[in-house]
DNA sequence: AATAATATTGAACAATGTTCAAAATAATAA
DNA sequence: TTATTATTTTGAACATTGTTCAATATTATT
């Protein structure tokens, strides 16, 4: 009868798991709860019953629920680093057009992981900054994609005017998407009149952002 | 001792104050809250309080906090609005740069009004899509400035080819508003280097921002 | 003056994050 | 082997939160 997990008299030091092991299974639960019902019942309790400990348990291993929090937003972030790093590889394709297939990979991405993708940007992430310089490194992967396109491209630019444009094409396509899955664009939901609807008004929306920011670099006067 | 607020033995049916003045009695010290202490930190208690009710008044005015939350977040829409047509009004520069004073006013209000601004995009805005439609128009009312800004400066385009282009470049700018209030913009902060730091950064990205996209809007292949 | 309507309360409930002394076990030393 | 130390895990508690609702005191009406 030692450490059997079920024989709840048996307390303290089962030491089923190592802290290491422990972690990643907290974290897979939480994962698990956010994908089924959402991550505001993402809670200390329901991670705990879920690997069969005590929420006390939980907070052996993370300071608190927010920092959790972060740990999860890892995961998230590494998954969209990958994705959008497989499609930035792919060799077909005008330029522009590689620009809308690493868009549209953040479109499905925000789409399929919606929950994971939300909770990035309602994490507060002031805490994160004093102990945290891991989290702010993924944040800044997220822009290397796109910036390696345009390298490709745009060769002979300025390094630093890339890194300009790039960085201010993503969060163009950041704002559009954001303002589309949290629903707060009505010009991109309204069917009515000759408008298009949702997701294809979405994609239509960043088509002509693209081709008018990629026109833009070669018409524009100024510079970084 | 009839009708003293200070009595609290007399309870029941005071009738200091209509339902619209308790509304507004509520939403005024839900604001001082919020401005003081942030939005963590209002709650339907503190609230009470303030005013010298009991929390559970508060939902004989406000179905729940999360509807509360929406009647904040009108309020901040009517100032953000209200500042956006003033500086869209105004009749000097050139279409450049009035397009950049826009931007800055919205810069200006989401660092003043932070709080309120940030809780704009966290308020879920779901259960308001049911019942409040008011919300949504005061939403779309936000494109409005930037609306009247392009049809004055691209007159002989298409109507639709202009709200599209509002919209698009209204998201853009908060999206790198938003990356920049919300810290997830490592680039606008490294002070490191060539870069510029902070909103000095965001300015200048934003100004380039700007200056492509109205480039591009002359020198693009495709249209909406 | 009696009755109906209603604004307001106070107390409760369930759920949350978080803390921490106590207990049980493993590791180590004697 | 036995005793001691160190560590893991618990369980119970605390403070807050949103929210509900019967009871009550006041106003309005008949």
């Amino acid at each position: 009868m030692i450490n059997d997990r079920k024989d709840l008299s048996a307390v303290a030091r089962r030491n089923d798991h190592s802290r290491e092991e422990l972690k990643e299974l907290i974290l897979d639960a939480a994962w698990d709860i956010v994908a089924v019902n959402g991550s505001e019942s993402l809670t200390a309790r329901g991670i705990g019953k879920k690997i069969g400990y005590v929420p006390g348990t939980i907070y052996n291993i993370f300071p608190s629920m927010e920092v959790l929090h972060l740990h999860l937003n890892a995961r998230t972030m590494d998954m969209l680093f990958e994705k959008l790093e497989k499609t930035a590889c792919k060799k077909n394709g005008t330029f522009e057009e590689k620009l809308f297939q690493l868009a549209s990979s953040y479109i499905r991405f925000s789409e399929q992981y919606q929950p994971f993708w939300m909770t990035l940007f309602t994490t507060d992430i002031q805490e994160c900054k004093k102990n945290h310089s891991w989290y702010e490194e993924k944040i800044e992967r997220i822009f290397e994609p796109l910036n390696t396109i345009l390298k490709q491209y745009l060769r002979g630019k300025d390094a630093r005017q890339i890194e300009a444009d790039s960085y201010i094409l993503w969060s163009s396509v950041h704002g559009l998407v954001y303002l589309w899955v949290t629903g707060k664009a009505s010009y991109l939901e309204a069917g009515q009149g000759q408008r298009r609807s949702g997701k294809k008004a979405l994609e239509t929306a960043i088509r002509l952002l693209i081709s008018t920011y990629v026109a833009g670099i070669s018409a524009r006067k100024i510079t970084v």
